[in-house]
DNA sequence: GCCGTTTTCGGCCCGACTGTTTTCAGTCG
């Protein structure tokens, strides 16, 4: 997203957290949650819009409009900056920790003099939180614990790792016999980039049966909250998950509610207030006479507010709802929908596995093409040469007549050098198939060499895919600076795709950027940069990124079939003519 | 601070759980 969205999101973040810790009006700290997600959403750089244009942002009115043109104009914000006189330091990362917020947060720092993490746990150690009016030992006790557990675990695991546990978990519950259906929820159901909590769900009209289950599964360790439908657990790895058990005949309302986001839920929660209704995990009522009147699906229970059934990567409030009840929701790419891999990888370069197993992986999967796509010979590492491109090809030749029914494609990643140019002559790119082009090296290009540079390689009328674009690690790397809107104004322009590589510490493209690129009429290509027979199954992690991001078939090259894959190709290599 | 098919003022989603209280505030999702 460009950077002014990015760095007015965070500051209205702040701006809301200081409103809640100064004492402020809750709603206003709303307005500008509300606002900082409706500026991370947008896909246009909004220093760009006069105060008019700005306010036909959702969310944004008046006085924000205003607020935004003074940090693009002033690059400073004189409120906010009044704000954080007015707030000791410190106080707002008090808040981070879970189970403390704002108003035990401002009670540590006036009691006791605490404005960091560090030195609430002296105070802790020297039992100084008990004395203070309206705290006890066990709430002494449970920040304590929550502290270590932010500091041990403060980040969000990833998408994979958390859905395994909860996989692992839904099984382990659906054999209690009182368990009548179970799932899990939350933003691993949306299937988001990292998970916080793993939330599960389940229908029984006996709880303490659920419960006593839940509690007795091989990898729940401690339990933090039990209460009469909600428990609490944290995972020996260190994982909260919460269970919820609800009738079976609220099954739908519920699933929406423990699937959110939030954001999405309040939406329809006030869609339906508008009606004089009343939604909850319990089922759509009526107000005044407190009738049930939709809650067991729920497509039952969208249908009920004049929605059809919006699919969970979708629900963000992120225009999901307008589109809904305009009738233009996309139909979205599927797995299914995906014809094959073309960014893969063997151990003749750095794969662990030969070209034998991956293609018999792939075909299984029943893929109708698969692109082997080694490490060029500017990856020194792998050790690749021409000779060895050529051999593999040969060999490729004579490995096809083993796989009837999968075209095998034979490609290459290449390496962006700092100036745009990648490994091989036109000559002997022409060879291959198709070819995927990635940044490996010189992160640190300034934004504008770094934007040249990827349009370059995507000039090159042998580049069909840009691998990993913005080369970012889920909480390792992050992304290198480039102007992603005028990158896929060129991928657009030049016929070239963007990849959404699957890797669950990559999936790069992430959600916000595929939206924009299909915005900017970009192509995607949804591929796995697989290394190993068991990294092919990654691809459902970058079709549900895709997924986020609005893909629809159409969106995607890899969706589209054989002849057209080749068009796509051809196209791009006419275009040097 | 935003917003409008009851509205330009007065609302703003809804419920669970904990810990500290003797009926509720704070926090979470």
């Amino acid at each position: 997203m460009p950077k002014t969205n990015e760095e007015l999101e965070e500051l209205f973040n702040e701006w809301a957290d200081l409103i809640r810790i100064s004492g402020g009006d809750p709603f206003r700290a709303r307005s500008y949650e509300k606002a900082a997600a409706a500026l991370g959403a947008y896909p246009k750089d909004v220093a760009s819009l006069d105060e008019k244009a700005l306010q036909a942002i959702p969310t944004i009115g008046k006085s924000m409009a205003a607020r935004i043109r003074e940090y693009v104009d002033k690059a400073s914000l004189h409120e906010l900056e009044d704000l954080r006189e007015l707030v000791p330091p410190g106080v707002r990362e008090l808040t981070r920790i879970p189970g403390l917020g704002p108003k035990k947060a401002v009670l540590l720092n006036q009691e006791l003099g605490v404005s960091n993490i560090d030195e609430l746990v002296v105070a802790i150690g020297e039992h100084k939180l008990r004395g203070i009016k309206g705290l006890g030992p066990k709430t002494e006790e449970n920040i304590a614990r929550n502290i270590e557990q932010f500091q041990q675990h403060g980040d969000r695991v990833q998408l994979n790792v958390a859905l395994s546990l909860a996989e692992e978990l839904v099984a382990g519950l659906a054999e209690c016999t009182a368990v009548q259906e179970v799932t899990y929820c939350g933003s691993l159901r949306r299937m988001r980039e990292t998970i916080g909590d793993v939330d599960i769900l389940a229908a029984s009209n006996d709880v303490e049966a659920v419960m006593n289950a839940f509690d007795e599964l091989p990898m729940v360790g401690r339990t933090i909250a039990r209460g009469d439908t909600k428990m609490s657990v944290i995972t020996l790895k260190g994982v909260q998950v919460d269970l919820r058990v609800v009738p079976h005949d609220a099954w739908g309302a519920a699933l929406i509610y423990f699937t959110g986001s939030k954001a999405h839920n309040i939406k329809i929660r006030e869609m339906a207030v508008k009606r004089g209704w009343k939604l909850s995990e319990y089922g759509l009522f009526t107000t005044k006479t407190d009738k049930r009147m939709a809650a067991k699906t729920e497509e039952a229970v969208y249908a009920k507010l004049g929605l059809p059934w919006i699919p969970p990567t979708l629900r963000e409030d992120a225009g999901e709802v307008e589109a809904a009840l305009a009738g233009n929701l996309p139909t979205l790419i599927e797995l299914d929908d995906i014809k094959g891999d073309l960014h893969t990888h063997t151990n003749l370069t750095d794969g662990q596995a030969t070209i034998e197993d991956m293609l018999a992986t792939a075909a299984a999967r029943g893929y109708t093409y698969y692109a082997v796509t080694d490490h060029a010979e500017h990856l020194y590492m792998t050790g690749m040469s021409r000779e060895k491109v050529l051999a593999q090809r040969a060999k490729i030749a004579d490995l096809q007549k083993k796989f009837p029914k999968m075209t095998i494609l034979h490609g290459t990643e290449l390496n962006i050098d700092q100036h745009g140019q990648v490994d091989y002559d036109a000559d002997f790119l022409s060879g291959f198939d198709i070819t995927v082009a990635s940044v490996h090296s010189y992160f640190n290009l300034s934004r504008d060499g770094m934007t040249k540079r990827i349009i370059t390689a995507m000039e090159n009328p042998n580049v069909h895919i840009i691998g990993h674009p913005t080369g970012r690690k889920i909480n390792s790397r992050l992304p290198y600076e480039f102007d992603a809107e005028a990158v896929f104004a060129a991928a657009a322009r030049t016929g070239t795709a963007m990849e959404v590589n699957s890797y669950p510490d990559r999936l790069d493209l992430r959600d916000e950027h595929v939206r924009w690129a299909i915005g900017a009429g970009a192509t995607i290509s949804i591929d796995t940069d697989s290394h190993a027979v068991g990294h092919l199954a990654g691809i459902r992690y970058g079709v549900a990124t895709a997924q986020r991001g609005w893909a629809q078939k159409a969106n995607v090259l890899n969706a589209k079939p054989l002849k057209q894959l080749e068009a796509f190709v051809a196209r791009k290599r006419a275009k040097a003519r």
